[in-house]
DNA sequence: ATGGTGGCCCGGCCA
């Protein structure tokens, strides 16, 4: 089972380049982030014909997340499952083929004294109390997205040239890391120790090409679908080319 | 180099 998690930076904009994706590569499930669109606008059909299901939260020109799946999709829940409010579309759960699927737009922060930091912060810990909503750590449970910060150092191209900035904070990485502690992990670093291999290069200065990036994009899952992982990916060749998003597509095949 | 690019939708805001 190929489960991929794609910030696609506007779905409207990069309908093409996802349905070219679709097509290349087959996932069986694809979590979608910021796709800046209305429930109604939302290309449910486009992707029907193609072979999936799909279930979109979305609020209209910001934030927006989706779950597409040719393997089932049950039990579709539009943000937290805990019922907390929040005033954003950003995530959206359901059961694809016997495991649950989260996929997540965490808030990005802006600054470390903005108040948006601050609701990042409440936002990670209400995202851990959705997990234990959703599932036990025994469960199947992935919630794959991007989170908006990287894990450490290795997962940033320049660490000193980012201190006092977000996605590093010493916080942000304790309210992820708290998360993990409930009883979910970073598949991707089970199959990879090295640095520098990133999932999101900003537009300006030819970052991409540059190599300067973060993997701020997560697959984080349970022991039971974690240990039947057997490779991850990021497909960098999708951040190439004519009109990409920012983030590239984070995969993760699940055994039987 | 507090710039740069690209999305929203048309003046800045957000990433």
């Amino acid at each position: 089972m190929l489960i991929v998690t794609w910030n696609v930076n506007s779905l409207k904009a990069r309908l093409a380049r996802v349905t070219a994706w679709l097509e290349e590569v087959q996932p069986d499930v694809l979590c979608v982030q910021e796709t800046k669109m209305t429930d109604a606008a939302f290309p449910a059909l486009t992707f029907h014909e193609m072979g999936y299901e799909a279930a979109h939260f979305g609020q209209g020109q910001w934030n927006g997340v989706a779950i597409l799946s040719k393997i089932g999709l049950n039990d579709v829940v539009a943000n937290f499952a805990t019922g907390e409010p929040d005033h954003e579309a950003r995530i959206i759960t359901a059961n694809c083929g016997g495991i649950s699927v989260s996929s997540v737009y965490v808030p990005n922060g802006r600054a470390l004294d903005h108040e948006h930091y601050q609701y990042k912060l409440r936002w990670m810990r209400q995202l851990r109390e959705h997990a234990a909503a959703v599932s036990s750590p025994e469960g199947k449970l992935v919630i794959a997205g991007d989170y908006n910060i990287a894990p450490d150092d290795r997962d940033v191209h320049d660490p000193a040239k980012l201190v006092g900035q977000t996605h590093v904070s010493d916080e942000e990485r304790k309210v992820l890391s708290d998360l993990c502690a409930w009883g979910i992990r970073d598949v991707f670093r089970d199959h990879y120790s090295d640095g520098k291999l990133f999932s999101w290069w900003d537009y300006r200065g030819g970052d991409f090409h540059q190599g300067r990036g973060m993997r701020i994009d997560l697959m984080l899952a349970t022991k039971s679908v974690a240990d039947k992982t057997t490779w991850c990916g990021i497909d960098r060749n999708a951040r190439k080319g004519e009109q990409p998003s920012d983030h590239a597509p984070v995969m993760m095949m699940v055994g039987e």
